[in-house]
This record gives C-alpha cells, structure tokens and sequence, in this order.
RNA sequence: GGCUAGGUAGCUCAGUUGGUUAGAGCGACGGACUCAUAACCCGUAGGUCGGCGGUUCAAUUCCGCCUCUAGCCA
C-alpha cells in the first residue's frame, strides 16, 4: 500500500487574546491535534496552524481597564496560550497572531482583491455612541431594560431573562457599559462585504461535501432568509487595522481573524524550506484544507469565509469541520460550581493525557455536544488506560527482564492473534480518518481486552514455573509486549506522551501506521516504568476547588461591584401604608402545569384557604411542575387580574433571582398555612 | 419566537434501512486468580429506548404535538 502522500493544511479557530484557555476550549484543539497526529503518523505532509485572535473592542477595553497598551496585553495572552497548549501536548507547526505584519498584507489584499471585483459597498449608519468615552458602541457594550419584560441590566440584542431579541436602541434607559454615560446616536460611514454577491457559488459550496449534513441544513436557514450585506468595519478608537485609504475606520475583527490562518502559514512558510503559499492557498492549488471550529462560528467559517476567499481569488477550504460544546457534569460551564476550568487549573493537577482520551472517547463526527462527567471521567481513564491498556505491558515486562535477560523471542506465539490485531488497525485508522474518534476508542479497547484475555488463558504466572517451558514462556510474554505495542500505536494520536514513553520502553523510533503490521521479534528493550498512574479522587476535587477559587480571586479583585444589590440597587424609600396596600397571602401550590406553546410560563393553581387562585408564573425554566405541587408559598393576593395570552393570571407568586435556571419561589416556614396573611 | 442537534440500563455511550429475548464498557453483586499500577479473568442482576397521539399486522425506529438540554438568529 504505497499511497502517495497527502498534502494537508489544517487549522483549528484562533482564541481570543483577551483571557485564559479553559478546557471547553481543549476539545477543539485536542480534537484537530489528534486527527493532525493521526495523518503525520500514515506518512502524510499535514501542517496545523493557528494564532491568537488578538483585535477588537474587548482587548482594547481590557488594556486599558489595565493600563497597559493592547499590545502588551495580547503578548502576555499569547505566551499563555502557547505554554497552555504545549502542556497539553497540542503540537502546533505554528502559532501566530492575527495582528501580525502577514495578516495585515492578507486582510488588505483580500479587502482590496473584492473591492475591484465590485463587492465591497459604503453607506452611512447611525449607531450608539458613547460621549464620554468618544466610541461608538458595539451591542454588548450597551445596557438597559429588556423592552418586552422590563428585566434590569439586560445587554443591547437579547435579554437573558424573557430571551427577546431586539436592536439596542429599543433597550429603556441605556447607558455604556464602558464609561455609564447615555448613549447618544450618531451617523457614521461604514463598509459592508456584498455577501449576496456570492449567493450562487455558496448554495453550491455549501451542499458540496465540504460541510456535515445537519451543518449544510443550519445554513439553508440563511439562504431562506437572504444573504444580507456583512459590515466589516469599525470607527476608532479600535485595535485593529486601518482599512487602506480609509483613515480612521478599521476592519472589523472578524474579517481579519480567519485570514489569520493564511497569516500563521505565511509565518512558517517563510522560514521553512519547500513550504510554499501558493502551494496550498493559490486558486488552483491540490492540497487540501481543513478547519476545525466550534458550531458557534459556523456562520463565519461556511459562508464568509469561502466567500471572502472566492471573491480574492484563492481557493476555499476543502472542509470545515465543526463539533458541539463541552458541558461538565451535564451542565454549561459553571464559575460557582467549580466546573469552569481553566487548562492550566487542570494542568496543575492531572496529565493531560486523561483528558485527551477521555475527550476522543467521545468525540464523533458530529456537532452534538459533549460531557465531561467527573466521576466518568476517572473511571474510564484508570479502567481503559491503567487497568487494561498500560497494564498488559506491566504484566509481560518482568518476565522479559527476569528470564530472558530483556530480550524479545523471535517468533510470535499466536500469530493469528497478531493478525486480528493488525486487521483491526486497518478499521481503527479508517475512524481516525473520519473524526470517528469514540468508535476508534471502542475498537481499540476491544482489543485491549482480547490482549488480556489471551494473557489470562496462556498463564505465564504458572509456566514460569514449570520446567522444559522457558521457550514458551518467552513467546507468550513476547506476544502480549507485541499486542501492547500495537495499541500504542493505534493510540500514538490520542496519547502522544505515552507513546513516546513506550517507545523508549520499547527501544524503538517513533511509531508510524505503516510499522503496525510487522512484530518486534529478537529485539532488547528497556526496563519497565510505569507509563501512566490512576487518576485518585482527591486531584479532581482539587482542581474543581481551584475553580473555585479563581471565582473568589476574581471577585475581590474586581471590587464588589457584582452581587445581585450593584445590579439592582434598593428602590426609593416608602412609608407603611404604602407597604400595607400589598396583600401578600400564604397559599398552597395545588396544581402546576406546563401551557402548551409558552416558553418562560407554568399555569399553578392555588389554594387560598378555600379559595382558588389560577396564576401564570415565569418559573418554568427554573421548575418543573411536580417539585412544585403541594408546596407552600408566598402571593400578592390583591393585585389587579391580568390577561395574558394563555388565559387570567389572577395575583402573582414571589419569587427571587436573576432569571434562567436562578430563580427561587419564596417558601415559609413550617406552621404557616393557606390564607394567612404575611405582613 | 424560528432553526439545527440531542434525550436508550445507576454512569458514559453503541444500535435498530420498522419485525421474534434492545447491546458494550464502567459501577453493583457473586466467583476465580495472583504475572501485573487492589490491576486481570469468568458469571449475575439492571431498561414502558423523554411523554402523549397517529400511520402500520407490527414503532425504541416513520409522522405530528408536547417536554427537557445545548447552540445559532448576521
């Protein structure tokens, strides 16, 4: 099987320099370094690039919240993210940044390259500007009330709280985020990228095989509801580039943060020999191309991306790849729970090569989303990889050195084992090769099993003590070191660090695919160390306490302007009887229920000793309506019906919290019953 | 609100182009073994395949509605 070698340029999405990477991240570059490590290992010439993402409003606010210039910020950011991502064995051919001397000649070029094909349009806006701070805002940066239900602190498109969507100026008394200032309108000239310019060639592009099928559905979306003109720039202040001939207006971060792709390759092909651009970015080029990236930013990989290229005349990407989220213990990240970790947190706990296993034991070719479960987590890690994988080495190794002076018999003992093991590679690589990373773990531990089975049937523990058996003995351990060193090599991507430990166990240069089929026979090898230890309860509670802790540092650190009272703070001073008109009651929650078609409401039904009350309540996300039932709460009995598009909501049940899942019904204390009333 | 995905044993996941008893690993329980990092080997128990309705001789699999989880809406 003498394939020609393949040319590949892979990428995986450039993070943002303006804070740390945390192990949501790691499954994107975990991810494309295995499939990056999988093709160098087939003989292949793959090359993985990245950069940081080093523009835009934030980084600009962050430097100057920390009164250095962006450009120490992003450098600093950038030396931890390479010292984070080298840690995790992610084996980078280059990183880069987007603000680079290679990305402005490719932003420009290509901002130039559409502009003579007629593609790139200017029109005057009118946006949000800060007056204190002289800038015009970007969504996020603005604040105020949610104009469908009311909710405090909401940002400028969504509110977080009844999940509407609208344009910041329909937000009730905004202010910026930035300086607290009101912002004011204000015109400016802007320049927009003609995507609709590109409608014929990305409705081909995009049902062309280079994207998953559910991801080609998600984007029909777009096409249905037209291709809109892309706004790519920017007034100053900005850390960016200066859009050329267009004093003072910059691109807009996103447009120049993929070219940082062609940047980073540029980067190394400038200090590489027979490493060259055009090779792999020109029109016609033969080489292929592939982009990893999270199902958030499929938007601007699978329609600007090839766009923008297409219309400056390089060649788009022969694939990109996305892959869903990580959740920990089957929730979002979380700061107060312990779960948003941080890469070095973890670091400084546990090998990463847990975690680069545990995350291929998952991963498919898919965008479904992806959990960490702890407890899974060090089960699976110390069952598969200590208990099975690591352990058959352990297991054969002593004999080896004991008996036969650390040499390998010449011949196998099952040479249809062997056989069966090799077949299996031929499967394994095929998953490799379609990101079917899960189903390659699987096979892989299958085998595994079979290797300690046939260990357990030979029995070397007991031929190792009977006579005229010395020649078996030899061939049964050397055959269970041979079955060993294929399953490294069929992890070599997943666990680099472990392969190269085994190698060295092995005296053998690094493992390619093409070696798997042939065995180690008359061959010495070192004496054995373990190669990997078990993962002890206690390192994973340090780290989640770490998290932990990050939260508290952050919080003293950013004053105490966080908690629920800076957010909203005490409402003017009344006197009692303007307290004395609320008639707030204890009743009894009878019935809850979901209201079919109403995403935020649950219709109770409560009894006010006797009398009973139907009410909407905005709990749902926060309850289901069993854990509710028969609960005593806290009503305002006398507020005034209200019609609502489910029905009369006749009074309102308290309850407290920011909104979301946060969101906490009163409970009295026990004695109180139905009807009382709370004063 | 619209859209794209996902909801299968205690946990993590396979699987079913609709068809007799729905699978694996881990965990639990029982046994065996001692070469090995209390690892390994053999066996047992565990599931109204998110809910309701429809199509069908037959649905976990197809269709509709509902519900929960995640993401996107330039």
């Amino acid at each position: 099987m003498t394939q020609k070698a393949r040319k590949i340029l892979v990428t995986s999405a450039l993070p943002y320099a303006n804070g740390p990477i945390h192990i949501g991240h790691m499954v994107e570059y975990i991810q494309t370094d295995i499939w990056v490590r999988f093709q160098k290992m087939r003989g292949n010439q793959c090359i993985y690039v990245c950069a940081d993402d080093a523009h835009g409003t934030p980084i600009m606010l962050r430097a100057r919240k920390e009164g250095i210039e962006p450009e120490a910020l992003i450098a600093r950011v950038a030396k931890e993210h390479k010292a984070d991502f080298a840690d995790f064995n992610v084996g980078f051919d280059n990183y880069h940044s987007t603000h680079s001397d290679e990305n402005r000649h490719y932003a420009s070029l290509i901002y130039q390259r559409n502009k003579d094909q007629g593609n790139i349009s200017n029109r005057t806006i009118t946006q949000a500007f800060d007056p204190v701070e002289e800038m015009f805002l970007p969504d996020r940066f603005i604040k105020g009330e949610c104009p469908k239900c009311g909710a405090q602190d909401q940002y400028g498109d969504n509110c977080e709280v009844c999940g509407a969507s609208y344009s910041p100026n329909e937000l009730k008394n905004p202010v910026s985020a930035v300086s607290g200032a009101t912002p004011v309108d204000r015109d400016s000239e802007h320049y927009f990228f003609k995507l609709g310019n590109f409608e014929a060639m990305l409705k081909e592009w995009t049902r062309g095989g280079h994207l998953q099928d559910e991801v080609a559905n998600k984007l029909g979306e777009w096409f249905e509801a037209g291709l809109h003109e892309w706004d790519i720039s920017r007034d100053a202040p900005y850390f960016g580039f200066e859009i050329p001939d267009h004093p003072g207006k910059f691109f807009y971060v996103w447009l120049d943060a993929p070219i940082g792709y062609m940047a980073s390759f540029k980067n190394l092909c400038d200090r590489t020999a027979d490493l060259a651009f055009d090779d792999f970015w020109g029109r016609d080029s033969s080489a292929e191309l592939y982009h990893f990236i999270g199902k958030d930013i499929i938007y601007f990989h699978a329609l600007f991306w090839p766009a923008m290229l297409h219309g400056a005349d390089f060649r788009t990407p022969t694939a990109v790849f996305s892959h869903g989220f990580l959740t920990v213990d089957g929730q979002k990240m979380s700061k107060s729970r312990g779960t948003f970790i941080k890469a070095r947190t973890y670091l400084d706990s546990l090998n990463p090569e847990y975690l680069r296993y545990y995350f291929a034991a998952k991963l498919s070719s898919g965008i479904e989303d992806i959990d960490l479960n702890l407890e899974d987590f060090q089960a699976r890690v110390n069952s598969d990889l200590v208990g099975k994988v690591v352990n058959i080495a352990s297991r054969c190794a002593g004999f080896i050195k004991k008996r036969f002076d650390g040499k390998l018999a010449d011949q196998l003992d099952n040479e249809a084992l062997f056989e069966t093991f090799v077949t299996g590679g031929n499967h394994i690589a095929e998953c490799y090769e379609n990101r079917e990373f899960s189903k390659a773990v699987r096979e892989i531990m299958a085998l595994a099993d079979k290797a300690n089975q046939y260990i357990d049937e030979k029995k070397p523990w007991i031929i190792a003590k009977e006579e005229n058996r010395e020649q078996e003995l030899h061939a049964v351990c050397t055959m269970g070191l041979n079955l060993f060193r294929l399953l490294i090599g069929f992890l070599r991507p997943i666990l680099p660090a472990t392969a190269e430990k085994s190698e060295a166990f092995l005296q053998v240069p690094p493992l390619a695919w093409q070696d798997l089929d042939r065995p180690l026979l008359d061959h010495a090898i070192a004496a054995f160390k373990p190669l990997m230890t078990r993962i002890e309860t206690s390192q994973i509670e340090a780290i989640v306490a770490a998290s932990k802790e990050d939260l508290e540092q952050q919080g003293s650190t950013t004053t105490i302007s966080d908690g629920p009272l800076a957010k909203d703070p005490i409402s003017e001073t009344i006197e009692y009887p303007d307290f004395a008109k609320v008639d707030l009651r204890i009743v009894k929650i009878l019935k809850a229920q979901h209201v079919e078609g109403a995403e935020k409401l649950l219709q109770l039904t409560l009894d006010l000793d006797g009398e009973t009350r139907n009410v909407f309540a905005g709990i749902k996300s926060a309850y289901d309506p069993e854990e509710l039932e028969g609960k005593l709460t806290v009503m305002v009995a006398n507020l005034a019906p209200r019609k609502m598009r489910f029905g009369v909501s006749e009074g309102m049940v308290l309850a407290a919290g920011p909104g979301g899942k946060d969101l906490y019904i009163l409970t009295p204390d026990s004695g109180a019953e139905p009807g009382m009333r709370v004063k």
